[in-house]
DNA sequence: GCCAACGTTGGC
DNA sequence: GCCAACGTTGGC
C-alpha cells in the first residue's frame, strides 16, 4: 500500500495521466525505502491510500511498471561537496514508477478499516503509524478490494 | 489547530 | 551509546 496526500498527488491524477506512469518519489523513511528497493516488483499491484484529506481511505489500485531505482529527487550532492551521484556509491533513496490500474467501487474509509478485526495487523491502522509504504497480505488485500459498499443511511 | 506518536539530531 | 529536544506525520 502506498500513501499519498491527494492535495499533492491523488489516484485521480494518476488516472488522468494514464497510461503514462508516475514516478513515486520522495519517500524518506528507511523502512519504506527498503520496501521500495527490495520488495516492490514490476507487475505488483499496490493499494493507493489517500491521507491528510477530508476522507482518508483506500481509493484504488496502481500497478508497478518500473522497480526500485535511485530517487531522482534525491540526487543532489551536499552543497559544494563531492558528488554523491549514482556512481559514487549506494544511493540512499529509491523510487518506483506506477501506472493507474483501477478505482475501487467506493473509497474504503480509514474509519471502517479500523473497525475490522481482520485488519488489526495492517500497519496503516496501528497506532502512530507513519509508514508511507507498507506490505499488505493477500488476505488483507482481498478484504479491502472486496469491501462491501455501505448503503446510504445505514446507521448500525 | 490540537495532540499523539514516531524518527532524527545532537550534546554528553 | 544514551537520552532529551525537536521536527514531522496524520487523524480528528
Amino acid at each position: 500500500m502506498f500513501k499519498t496526500e491527494p492535495g499533492e498527488f491523488s489516484l485521480g491524477d494518476l488516472e488522468a495521466m494514464a497510461p503514462r506512469a508516475e514516478c513515486w518519489s520522495g519517500v524518506r523513511n528507511y523502512q519504506a525505502r527498503n520496501l521500495l528497493r527490495d520488495r516492490v516488483a514490476v507487475g505488483d499491484r499496490v493499494l493507493i491510500y489517500h491521507s491528510s484529506c477530508p476522507q482518508p481511505g483506500v481509493a484504488g489500485i496502481a500497478r508497478v511498471v518500473r522497480a526500485g531505482y535511485p530517487d531522482p529527487t534525491a540526487l543532489q550532492s551536499p552543497a559544494g561537496g563531492t558528488a554523491l551521484g549514482p556512481e559514487a556509491g549506494e544511493p540512499r533513496w529509491f523510487a518506483v514508477d506506477v501506472q493507474f490500474d483501477s478505482r475501487l467501487p467506493a473509497l474504503v474509509p480509514l474509519a471502517e478499516l479500523k473497525r475490522s478485526p481482520a485488519l488489526a495487523e495492517l500497519p496503516l491502522v496501528k497506532r502512530g503509524n507513519r509508514l508511507s509504504i507498507m506490505p499488505v497480505t493477500e488476505a488483507q488485500w482481498q478484504l479491502i478490494v472486496g469491501w462491501p459498499a455501505v448503503t446510504a443511511g445505514e446507521a448500525t
